[in-house]
RNA sequence: GAGGUUGUAGCUCAGUUGGUUAGAGCGCUAGAUUGUGGUUCUAGAGGUCGUGGGUUCGAAACCCAUCAUCCUCCCCA
């Protein structure tokens, strides 16, 4: 028998893990709740169609799909073997994967409120704190099964709620102590009114993808890539114009401005982003908004305001979350007119943010907090009533399992890392005592068993 | 989808130009110690050298295939 193994790109995670990962989700859900979201959780699993087509050709490729069941059945042989020779051509059949796992939350949260609108109470505020998983190749920061944490207000356009979104990274950020996070933030309408200025609406998806390079290739590449995606010197030209704009927030949309400025759609997404810096620094938060005209992101459903989370640049990781708004998200299921706007925690890299910058405190590693030692069959009776009165008053305790020599037990609370032990041997049982120890700093007392419930075990 | 890396004990890793019985540290079990842990000392268990094939008198090492892993590109959280 071959030795048992994990499919590609997913995880165990063990005990401490566990607990590391859910400060950080208890984290962004106490947060999201602050502000007034509300939770939902839709299937593992969508109809294909539900997913198809939404994240862009390559996102198409990396839906995981789920095998029909029942093909073995001879009555479907004919029908599957013709299937399969259209998926063999490329092909989505459905007599074949009907259904698969869910690649993103936001389409599934689409889908359910185009489902339910009628019901819902707009703007509708909901969070979603689950896995998704991508048929991608894994490597450093990168799963085929990992969570997303979003937050998305539907059923209004006011540019608050993108502020509102901005102080929700701000607030877990700073909880979590991740106070170098960057937040990035442009608008697709820039990028349109870019694209329109270069004569090339059409041409909006190549340049995007070309300028978002720009911090890892450097300028003469990006020229390059758009040489290649055929855009003409003159256009080009301009690109590399809007590319070296920098400065503060506000040198940059002064210069923003008398470049694409004249231009409508350009002229609203300058106005999107000034308002969101300016009730950002009237409210307070200071520092980490940074406006990014490079800033593209791929998701293919953005209109406005898009954000990206950023670690700090000494952890190689790069993306925390992001997010954006959509004008019309369930539109493409049938359901026209509902604005959106949301924002993703990425907590997988977030984990190996604060794994890498040891951010978690000490408080996450606690389990039991003490320890009877078993000491005989009866002496474990009156131990085993003095746990559960401890219990009851929230002391977490367990009761060694069996009666076993005091060097094993006191070993066994050392690797459990718990704190305190208490020993009712034949004499304690006889006087109505206990001995407690505090393994830290090894001193003990004796103290009377109804006197227990008194002690703190901290 | 393209390219590269690594695979030896539970874990981290040595292993010389191919040469006898494959090693170390940590961990594990037992004892020194039958009511007081961490330290120390002693002993012990634990290996299809990822898998399959080939070259060779002889392979953990060389060759081919395969699987897994990690990383880079693409794209993304």
């Amino acid at each position: 028998m071959s030795k048992p193994s994990l499919p590609q790109g997913t995880r165990d995670f063990g005990p401490e893990v566990v607990r590391k990962r859910q400060y950080i989700f208890n984290t962004i859900r106490s947060v999201f709740e602050l502000y007034g979201f509300q939770p939902l959780e839709t299937p593992a699993m969508e109809n294909l169609e539900t997913l198809m087509g939404k994240y862009g050709e390559e996102g198409d490729k990396l839906i995981f799909r789920i095998l029909n069941n029942g093909l073995e059945n001879p009555d479907k042989h004919q029908q599957a073997r013709a299937d399969f020779e259209k998926v063999l051509e490329g092909k989505n059949v459905k007599g074949l994967t009907e259904r698969a796992l869910k690649y993103d939350l936001t389409i599934p949260f689409a889908r359910y409120v185009a489902m339910n609108h009628g019901q819902l109470t707009f703007p509708f505020k909901r969070y979603q704190i689950q896995p998704v998983w991508r048929a991608d190749r894994p490597q450093k920061g990168r799963y085929r099964e990992f969570y997303q944490c979003d937050a998305d207000i539907v059923g209004s356009n006011a540019l608050l709620n993108e502020v509102e979104l901005t102080n929700i990274y701000n607030e877990v950020f700073t909880q979590l102590g991740i106070a170098d996070y960057e937040l990035r933030i442009n608008s697709r309408k820039i990028l349109t009114a870019l694209a329109e200025f270069c004569g090339g609406a059409d041409k909006m998806i190549d340049i995007t993808i070309a300028i978002d390079k720009l911090d890892k290739i450097g300028l003469d590449k990006v020229k390059a890539e758009l040489a290649q995606r055929g855009l003409n010197d003159e256009q080009i030209a301009t690109i590399e114009k809007y590319l070296n704009i920098s400065g503060t927030n506000e040198e940059k949309l002064q210069l923003i401005k008398s470049l694409i400025g004249h231009l409508e759609t350009g002229k609203k997404g300058i106005e999107e982003l000034e308002f969101v810096n300016r009730s950002r620094s009237e409210a307070g938060a200071i520092g980490n908004l940074i406006i990014d005209f490079t800033l593209a992101r791929g998701l293919n459903y953005y209109t406005g305001i898009i954000f990206e989370a950023k670690a700090p640049a000494t952890v190689k990781i790069g993306s925390i979350g992001g997010g954006g708004r959509y004008d019309d998200l369930t539109g493409l299921f049938g359901v026209p007119n509902i604005p959106g706007v949301g924002i993703s925690f990425g907590v997988d890299r977030i984990y190996d943010v604060m794994e890498e910058l040891k951010l978690f405190p000490e408080g996450v590693y606690t389990g039991t907090q003490v320890l009877f030692f078993n000491m005989g069959a009866s002496e474990s009776t009156t131990a085993f009533s003095a746990m559960q009165s401890l219990r009851k008053q929230g002391v977490r305790c367990e009761l060694f399992h069996e009666p076993a020599k005091m060097d094993k037990q006191f070993k066994y609370a050392e690797k459990k890392n718990i704190g305190f032990i208490v020993i009712i041997g034949s004499q304690e049982v006889q006087n109505n005592t206990g001995v407690i120890k505090n393994l830290k700093t090894g001193t003990q007392e004796t103290v009377s068993l109804a006197n227990l419930t008194n002690k703190l075990f901290i």
